[in-house]
DNA sequence: ATTAGTAACTAGTTTGTCTAACTATTATTT
DNA sequence: AAATAATAGTTAGACAAACTAGTTACTAAT
Protein backbone atom coordinates (compact mmCIF):
# COMPACT_ATOMS: atom_id res chain seq x y z
CA UNK A 1 0.00 0.00 0.00
CA UNK A 2 1.58 3.29 -1.39
CA UNK A 3 1.06 6.30 1.21
CA UNK A 4 0.29 8.38 -1.57
CA UNK A 5 -3.06 9.00 -0.24
CA UNK A 6 -5.16 9.93 -3.57
CA UNK A 7 -7.13 8.22 -4.18
CA UNK A 8 -7.72 4.30 -2.39
CA UNK A 9 -11.48 5.93 -1.53
CA UNK A 10 -12.82 7.21 -5.04
CA UNK A 11 -11.16 4.40 -7.19
CA UNK A 12 -12.87 1.50 -5.18
CA UNK A 13 -16.26 2.28 -7.09
CA UNK A 14 -16.50 -0.37 -8.84
CA UNK A 15 -20.11 -0.32 -9.48
CA UNK A 16 -20.63 -3.08 -12.08
CA UNK A 17 -19.00 -5.77 -10.00
CA UNK A 18 -21.93 -8.49 -10.94
CA UNK A 19 -19.43 -11.26 -10.20
CA UNK A 20 -21.38 -13.78 -12.87
CA UNK A 21 -18.01 -15.53 -13.19
CA UNK A 22 -16.93 -17.52 -16.23
CA UNK A 23 -14.29 -19.67 -17.76
CA UNK A 24 -12.39 -18.48 -20.94
CA UNK A 25 -12.06 -14.89 -22.02
CA UNK A 26 -15.44 -13.34 -21.29
CA UNK A 27 -16.40 -9.94 -22.26
CA UNK A 28 -16.90 -9.19 -18.83
CA UNK A 29 -13.24 -10.26 -18.03
CA UNK A 30 -12.03 -8.22 -20.61
CA UNK A 31 -13.20 -5.55 -19.31
CA UNK A 32 -12.68 -6.35 -15.56
CA UNK A 33 -8.52 -6.82 -16.85
CA UNK A 34 -9.00 -3.59 -19.04
CA UNK A 35 -9.96 -1.43 -15.99
CA UNK A 36 -7.23 -2.98 -13.70
CA UNK A 37 -4.76 -2.17 -16.13
CA UNK A 38 -5.97 1.95 -16.11
CA UNK A 39 -6.24 1.48 -12.59
CA UNK A 40 -2.82 0.74 -12.39
CA UNK A 41 -1.72 3.65 -14.86
CA UNK A 42 -3.67 6.00 -12.19
CA UNK A 43 -2.28 4.49 -9.10
CA UNK A 44 1.70 4.70 -10.72
CA UNK A 45 0.52 8.33 -12.07
CA UNK A 46 -0.17 9.50 -8.63
CA UNK A 47 2.46 7.80 -7.13
CA UNK A 48 4.92 9.98 -9.86
CA UNK A 49 2.97 13.55 -8.75
CA UNK A 50 3.49 12.84 -5.42
CA UNK A 51 7.31 12.14 -5.87
CA UNK A 52 7.48 15.58 -7.60
CA UNK A 53 5.99 17.55 -5.17
CA UNK A 54 8.28 15.79 -2.32
CA UNK A 55 11.45 16.29 -4.28
CA UNK A 56 10.35 19.95 -4.91
CA UNK A 57 9.50 20.34 -1.21
CA UNK A 58 12.92 18.56 -0.35
CA UNK A 59 14.51 20.72 -2.42
CA UNK A 60 12.62 24.30 -1.70
CA UNK A 61 12.16 24.34 -5.60
CA UNK A 62 9.16 25.17 -7.98
CA UNK A 63 8.55 22.35 -10.42
CA UNK A 64 10.04 24.26 -13.45
CA UNK A 65 13.17 24.74 -11.28
CA UNK A 66 13.70 20.87 -11.08
CA UNK A 67 12.15 20.37 -14.56
CA UNK A 68 15.46 22.59 -15.98
CA UNK A 69 18.24 20.85 -13.40
CA UNK A 70 16.85 17.23 -14.60
CA UNK A 71 17.30 18.90 -18.34
CA UNK A 72 20.59 19.92 -17.74
CA UNK A 73 21.72 17.15 -16.13
CA UNK A 74 20.40 15.13 -18.01
CA UNK A 75 23.82 15.39 -20.57
CA UNK A 76 25.95 18.40 -19.13
CA UNK A 77 28.12 18.01 -22.41
CA UNK A 78 25.91 19.54 -24.38
CA UNK A 79 25.85 23.46 -24.61
CA UNK A 80 21.75 24.50 -23.67
CA UNK A 81 20.33 27.91 -24.00
CA UNK A 82 17.80 29.77 -22.65
CA UNK A 83 15.66 29.43 -25.44
CA UNK A 84 15.83 25.79 -25.59
CA UNK A 85 14.62 25.56 -22.12
CA UNK A 86 11.65 28.30 -22.60
CA UNK A 87 10.67 25.55 -25.85
CA UNK A 88 11.19 22.70 -23.30
CA UNK A 89 8.94 24.45 -20.83
CA UNK A 90 6.50 26.01 -22.56
CA UNK A 91 6.46 28.98 -21.22
CA UNK A 92 7.50 32.86 -22.05
CA UNK A 93 10.93 33.79 -22.40
CA UNK A 94 10.35 36.28 -19.70
CA UNK A 95 9.62 33.13 -17.09
CA UNK A 96 12.44 31.65 -18.36
CA UNK A 97 14.93 34.27 -18.00
CA UNK A 98 13.26 34.42 -14.32
CA UNK A 99 13.64 30.97 -13.37
CA UNK A 100 17.30 31.30 -14.92
CA UNK A 101 18.10 33.77 -11.78
CA UNK A 102 16.54 32.27 -8.98
CA UNK A 103 18.59 29.03 -10.27
CA UNK A 104 21.61 31.45 -10.47
CA UNK A 105 21.07 33.11 -7.39
CA UNK A 106 20.47 29.62 -5.39
CA UNK A 107 24.07 28.73 -7.07
CA UNK A 108 22.32 25.82 -9.15
CA UNK A 109 23.65 26.72 -12.55
CA UNK A 110 25.95 29.31 -14.18
CA UNK A 111 25.34 31.76 -17.28
CA UNK A 112 28.17 32.31 -19.49
CA UNK A 113 28.81 33.45 -23.37
CA UNK A 114 28.22 31.93 -26.40
CA UNK A 115 31.08 33.19 -28.25
CA UNK A 116 29.31 32.37 -31.85
CA UNK A 117 26.67 34.81 -31.07
CA UNK A 118 27.29 37.50 -28.63
CA UNK A 119 23.44 37.87 -28.26
CA UNK A 120 23.00 34.25 -26.56
CA UNK A 121 24.35 32.17 -23.62
CA UNK A 122 24.85 29.25 -22.29
CA UNK A 123 23.80 28.01 -19.37
CA UNK A 124 25.49 24.95 -17.20
CA UNK A 125 24.70 23.14 -13.85
CA UNK A 126 27.02 23.41 -11.19
CA UNK A 127 28.90 20.65 -9.60
CA UNK A 128 26.28 21.83 -6.41
CA UNK A 129 23.43 21.28 -8.70
CA UNK A 130 24.74 17.68 -9.86
CA UNK A 131 25.25 16.64 -6.10
CA UNK A 132 21.71 17.68 -4.81
CA UNK A 133 19.80 16.31 -7.61
CA UNK A 134 21.81 13.08 -7.16
CA UNK A 135 21.23 12.93 -3.11
CA UNK A 136 17.41 13.47 -3.73
CA UNK A 137 16.72 11.42 -6.43
CA UNK A 138 18.68 9.15 -5.05
CA UNK A 139 18.98 6.04 -7.17
CA UNK A 140 14.95 6.13 -8.40
CA UNK A 141 16.48 5.54 -11.78
CA UNK A 142 18.48 2.53 -10.90
CA UNK A 143 15.51 0.98 -8.95
CA UNK A 144 13.34 1.74 -12.18
CA UNK A 145 15.98 0.06 -14.46
CA UNK A 146 15.73 -2.80 -11.96
CA UNK A 147 12.25 -3.18 -11.81
CA UNK A 148 12.54 -3.61 -15.64
CA UNK A 149 15.49 -6.00 -16.47
CA UNK A 150 13.48 -9.00 -15.72
CA UNK A 151 11.38 -8.77 -17.66
CA UNK A 152 11.12 -11.30 -20.79
CA UNK A 153 10.87 -10.07 -23.87
CA UNK A 154 7.06 -11.04 -24.56
CA UNK A 155 6.43 -8.87 -21.33
CA UNK A 156 8.76 -5.46 -22.48
CA UNK A 157 7.08 -5.76 -25.79
CA UNK A 158 3.08 -5.70 -24.02
CA UNK A 159 4.82 -2.52 -21.74
CA UNK A 160 5.92 -0.74 -24.21
CA UNK A 161 2.84 -1.34 -26.87
CA UNK A 162 0.49 -0.73 -24.21
CA UNK A 163 2.39 2.92 -23.29
CA UNK A 164 2.35 3.95 -26.83
CA UNK A 165 -1.34 3.34 -27.20
CA UNK A 166 -2.18 4.95 -24.30
CA UNK A 167 0.18 8.22 -25.76
CA UNK A 168 -1.94 7.88 -28.97
CA UNK A 169 -4.73 7.74 -26.48
CA UNK A 170 -3.79 10.91 -24.95
CA UNK A 171 -2.33 13.01 -28.03
CA UNK A 172 -6.21 13.02 -29.43
CA UNK A 173 -7.31 15.31 -26.40
CA UNK A 174 -8.48 18.93 -26.93
CA UNK A 175 -6.61 19.99 -30.11
CA UNK A 176 -9.77 21.04 -31.23
CA UNK A 177 -13.34 21.82 -30.21
CA UNK A 178 -15.23 19.39 -33.05
CA UNK A 179 -12.00 17.18 -33.58
CA UNK A 180 -13.36 14.36 -34.85
CA UNK A 181 -10.45 12.62 -36.07
CA UNK A 182 -10.37 10.27 -39.14
CA UNK A 183 -7.98 7.11 -38.53
CA UNK B 1 13.76 14.64 -32.68
CA UNK B 2 11.29 14.45 -29.68
CA UNK B 3 12.33 17.23 -27.22
CA UNK B 4 12.07 14.71 -24.58
CA UNK B 5 15.66 14.57 -24.13
CA UNK B 6 16.95 10.94 -23.76
CA UNK B 7 18.93 10.00 -20.76
CA UNK B 8 21.55 8.00 -22.33
CA UNK B 9 23.73 8.46 -19.02
CA UNK B 10 22.75 6.86 -16.06
CA UNK B 11 22.21 3.70 -18.35
CA UNK B 12 25.15 3.04 -20.71
CA UNK B 13 27.52 2.56 -17.54
CA UNK B 14 29.18 -0.03 -19.29
CA UNK B 15 29.61 0.53 -22.90
CA UNK B 16 28.58 -2.39 -23.73
CA UNK B 17 27.20 -1.38 -27.14
CA UNK B 18 29.56 -3.90 -29.19
CA UNK B 19 27.25 -5.48 -31.35
CA UNK B 20 28.14 -9.27 -30.30
CA UNK B 21 24.79 -10.23 -30.96
CA UNK B 22 23.67 -13.57 -30.20
CA UNK B 23 20.79 -15.84 -29.91
CA UNK B 24 18.58 -16.16 -27.15
CA UNK B 25 18.39 -13.40 -24.16
CA UNK B 26 21.74 -11.41 -23.47
CA UNK B 27 22.54 -8.90 -20.67
CA UNK B 28 22.75 -6.80 -23.93
CA UNK B 29 19.55 -7.71 -25.05
CA UNK B 30 17.91 -6.87 -21.72
CA UNK B 31 19.41 -3.74 -21.57
CA UNK B 32 18.03 -2.59 -24.25
CA UNK B 33 14.75 -3.87 -23.85
CA UNK B 34 14.52 -2.15 -20.53
CA UNK B 35 16.09 1.25 -22.06
CA UNK B 36 13.29 1.08 -24.28
CA UNK B 37 10.55 0.06 -22.03
CA UNK B 38 11.43 3.71 -19.51
CA UNK B 39 11.74 5.42 -22.76
CA UNK B 40 8.33 4.66 -23.63
CA UNK B 41 7.30 5.50 -20.19
CA UNK B 42 8.71 9.01 -20.19
CA UNK B 43 6.84 9.59 -23.99
CA UNK B 44 3.82 8.54 -22.51
CA UNK B 45 4.16 10.85 -19.06
CA UNK B 46 5.07 14.13 -21.93
CA UNK B 47 2.02 13.37 -23.69
CA UNK B 48 0.43 13.35 -20.64
CA UNK B 49 1.81 16.53 -19.22
CA UNK B 50 1.21 17.91 -22.81
CA UNK B 51 -2.55 16.76 -22.69
CA UNK B 52 -3.15 18.33 -19.24
CA UNK B 53 -1.73 21.82 -20.48
CA UNK B 54 -3.97 21.77 -23.33
CA UNK B 55 -7.32 20.91 -21.28
CA UNK B 56 -6.52 23.58 -19.02
CA UNK B 57 -6.15 25.86 -21.80
CA UNK B 58 -8.76 25.23 -23.56
CA UNK B 59 -11.20 25.08 -20.68
CA UNK B 60 -9.44 28.47 -19.29
CA UNK B 61 -9.22 26.64 -15.55
CA UNK B 62 -6.04 26.01 -13.56
CA UNK B 63 -4.52 22.72 -12.90
CA UNK B 64 -5.94 21.62 -9.53
CA UNK B 65 -9.54 22.99 -10.34
CA UNK B 66 -9.43 20.49 -12.91
CA UNK B 67 -8.21 17.75 -10.55
CA UNK B 68 -10.95 18.85 -8.49
CA UNK B 69 -13.41 18.34 -11.11
CA UNK B 70 -12.23 15.35 -12.40
CA UNK B 71 -12.22 13.62 -8.88
CA UNK B 72 -15.86 14.89 -8.32
CA UNK B 73 -16.74 13.70 -11.44
CA UNK B 74 -15.23 9.85 -11.27
CA UNK B 75 -17.51 8.67 -9.13
CA UNK B 76 -20.66 11.74 -8.95
CA UNK B 77 -22.73 9.25 -6.04
CA UNK B 78 -20.32 9.60 -3.49
CA UNK B 79 -20.31 12.74 -1.23
CA UNK B 80 -17.71 14.18 -1.57
CA UNK B 81 -16.17 17.10 1.80
CA UNK B 82 -13.35 19.62 0.87
CA UNK B 83 -11.24 17.82 3.29
CA UNK B 84 -11.01 14.92 1.43
CA UNK B 85 -9.96 17.13 -1.59
CA UNK B 86 -7.38 18.73 0.50
CA UNK B 87 -5.66 15.80 1.68
CA UNK B 88 -6.09 14.73 -2.18
CA UNK B 89 -4.15 17.87 -3.49
CA UNK B 90 -2.21 17.70 -0.88
CA UNK B 91 -2.59 21.50 -0.34
CA UNK B 92 -3.67 24.03 2.49
CA UNK B 93 -7.31 23.89 3.47
CA UNK B 94 -7.07 27.66 2.48
CA UNK B 95 -6.27 27.24 -0.87
CA UNK B 96 -8.97 24.36 -1.31
CA UNK B 97 -11.12 26.21 -0.06
CA UNK B 98 -9.94 29.24 -2.85
CA UNK B 99 -10.21 26.43 -5.24
CA UNK B 100 -13.95 25.63 -4.44
CA UNK B 101 -14.72 29.39 -4.76
CA UNK B 102 -13.72 30.02 -8.17
CA UNK B 103 -15.52 26.15 -9.10
CA UNK B 104 -18.03 27.56 -7.45
CA UNK B 105 -18.06 31.39 -9.17
CA UNK B 106 -18.08 29.62 -12.57
CA UNK B 107 -21.03 27.19 -11.47
CA UNK B 108 -18.80 24.13 -11.85
CA UNK B 109 -19.34 22.56 -8.50
CA UNK B 110 -22.00 23.59 -5.75
CA UNK B 111 -21.78 23.30 -2.16
CA UNK B 112 -24.49 21.88 0.22
CA UNK B 113 -24.38 21.00 3.60
CA UNK B 114 -23.67 17.84 5.43
CA UNK B 115 -27.03 17.30 7.76
CA UNK B 116 -24.50 14.43 9.66
CA UNK B 117 -22.25 17.36 10.62
CA UNK B 118 -23.27 21.07 10.23
CA UNK B 119 -19.48 22.02 10.25
CA UNK B 120 -18.80 20.36 7.33
CA UNK B 121 -20.23 20.45 3.74
CA UNK B 122 -20.40 18.36 0.63
CA UNK B 123 -19.18 19.15 -2.72
CA UNK B 124 -21.12 18.14 -6.23
CA UNK B 125 -20.12 18.76 -9.61
CA UNK B 126 -23.07 20.43 -11.75
CA UNK B 127 -24.81 19.11 -14.77
CA UNK B 128 -22.44 21.95 -17.19
CA UNK B 129 -19.37 20.74 -15.24
CA UNK B 130 -20.33 16.56 -16.42
CA UNK B 131 -21.02 18.19 -20.07
CA UNK B 132 -17.76 20.58 -20.18
CA UNK B 133 -15.20 17.93 -19.17
CA UNK B 134 -16.45 15.31 -21.43
CA UNK B 135 -16.44 17.72 -24.27
CA UNK B 136 -13.24 18.59 -23.36
CA UNK B 137 -11.56 15.53 -22.31
CA UNK B 138 -13.87 13.92 -25.44
CA UNK B 139 -13.50 10.72 -25.46
CA UNK B 140 -10.15 10.23 -24.20
CA UNK B 141 -11.36 7.60 -21.49
CA UNK B 142 -13.06 5.58 -24.16
CA UNK B 143 -10.03 5.85 -26.66
CA UNK B 144 -7.75 4.20 -23.53
CA UNK B 145 -10.25 1.68 -22.89
CA UNK B 146 -10.09 0.79 -26.61
CA UNK B 147 -6.80 0.70 -26.40
CA UNK B 148 -6.48 -1.49 -23.44
CA UNK B 149 -9.41 -3.96 -24.42
CA UNK B 150 -8.31 -6.30 -26.80
CA UNK B 151 -5.08 -7.48 -24.27
CA UNK B 152 -4.91 -11.00 -23.41
CA UNK B 153 -4.39 -12.00 -19.50
CA UNK B 154 -0.76 -12.71 -19.93
CA UNK B 155 -0.63 -8.70 -21.39
CA UNK B 156 -2.45 -7.16 -18.92
CA UNK B 157 -0.80 -9.20 -16.28
CA UNK B 158 2.53 -7.35 -17.25
CA UNK B 159 1.37 -4.23 -17.29
CA UNK B 160 -0.14 -4.29 -14.13
CA UNK B 161 3.05 -5.60 -12.89
CA UNK B 162 5.19 -3.43 -14.57
CA UNK B 163 3.70 -0.13 -13.32
CA UNK B 164 3.18 -1.22 -9.88
CA UNK B 165 6.95 -1.74 -9.97
CA UNK B 166 7.16 1.84 -11.25
CA UNK B 167 4.97 2.84 -8.43
CA UNK B 168 7.19 0.97 -5.95
CA UNK B 169 10.30 2.70 -7.54
CA UNK B 170 8.87 6.08 -7.36
CA UNK B 171 7.19 5.92 -4.06
CA UNK B 172 10.76 5.49 -2.11
CA UNK B 173 11.86 8.83 -2.92
CA UNK B 174 12.69 11.79 -1.26
CA UNK B 175 11.45 10.16 2.26
CA UNK B 176 14.83 11.39 3.60
CA UNK B 177 15.78 15.00 3.79
CA UNK B 178 19.18 15.08 5.02
CA UNK B 179 19.82 18.24 2.37
CA UNK B 180 23.36 19.05 1.62
CA UNK B 181 23.64 22.73 3.18
CA UNK B 182 25.00 25.98 1.75
CA UNK B 183 28.39 26.17 0.19
C1' DA C 1 -20.24 23.15 31.51
C1' DT C 2 -15.90 23.69 30.13
C1' DT C 3 -12.20 22.49 27.28
C1' DA C 4 -10.08 20.64 23.36
C1' DG C 5 -10.37 19.35 18.64
C1' DT C 6 -12.09 19.68 13.86
C1' DA C 7 -14.00 21.74 9.32
C1' DA C 8 -14.12 25.35 6.59
C1' DC C 9 -13.42 30.20 5.70
C1' DT C 10 -11.01 35.02 5.66
C1' DA C 11 -7.12 38.23 5.37
C1' DG C 12 -2.75 39.38 4.01
C1' DT C 13 1.69 37.98 1.92
C1' DT C 14 4.77 35.67 -1.29
C1' DT C 15 5.81 33.34 -5.46
C1' DG C 16 5.70 32.59 -10.20
C1' DT C 17 3.65 33.38 -14.28
C1' DC C 18 2.26 36.60 -18.08
C1' DT C 19 2.46 40.68 -21.50
C1' DA C 20 4.85 44.49 -23.24
C1' DA C 21 8.65 47.17 -23.80
C1' DC C 22 13.72 47.37 -24.15
C1' DT C 23 18.88 46.40 -25.28
C1' DA C 24 22.16 44.23 -27.90
C1' DT C 25 23.43 41.60 -31.64
C1' DT C 26 23.01 39.31 -36.15
C1' DA C 27 20.80 38.68 -40.78
C1' DT C 28 18.64 40.58 -44.85
C1' DT C 29 17.44 43.99 -48.19
C1' DT C 30 18.15 47.75 -51.13
C1' DA D 1 27.24 50.31 -46.98
C1' DA D 2 23.33 51.76 -44.75
C1' DA D 3 18.87 50.81 -43.42
C1' DT D 4 15.69 47.57 -41.86
C1' DA D 5 14.10 43.35 -39.94
C1' DA D 6 14.67 39.47 -37.03
C1' DT D 7 16.40 37.13 -32.92
C1' DA D 8 18.14 36.30 -27.91
C1' DG D 9 17.68 37.52 -23.67
C1' DT D 10 16.37 40.89 -19.91
C1' DT D 11 13.45 44.19 -17.29
C1' DA D 12 9.06 46.19 -15.45
C1' DG D 13 4.57 45.88 -13.87
C1' DA D 14 0.14 43.27 -13.32
C1' DC D 15 -2.30 39.34 -11.87
C1' DA D 16 -3.40 34.59 -10.32
C1' DA D 17 -2.80 31.08 -7.08
C1' DA D 18 -0.36 29.31 -3.53
C1' DC D 19 0.97 29.88 1.57
C1' DT D 20 0.62 31.16 6.83
C1' DA D 21 -1.99 32.67 10.51
C1' DG D 22 -6.04 33.65 12.59
C1' DT D 23 -11.43 33.24 12.88
C1' DT D 24 -16.01 31.15 13.25
C1' DA D 25 -18.98 27.44 13.99
C1' DC D 26 -19.62 23.25 15.46
C1' DT D 27 -18.66 18.42 17.84
C1' DA D 28 -16.51 15.38 21.31
C1' DA D 29 -14.54 14.48 25.73
C1' DT D 30 -14.12 15.08 30.71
Amino acid sequence: MTDVETTSRGLTATGTDEVTYWYGDEPSDRRHRSKAVLEALRIYRAAEVAMRRRTRDSMSMGENELLVLRYLLRDSTRQVRPGELTRYLGLSTASTTAILDRLERSGHITRSNNPADRRSIFIQATPRAHAEVRQTLGNMHDRMLAAVIDMTPDESAAVVAFLQRMSDAVDGVAVDTSAVDSP
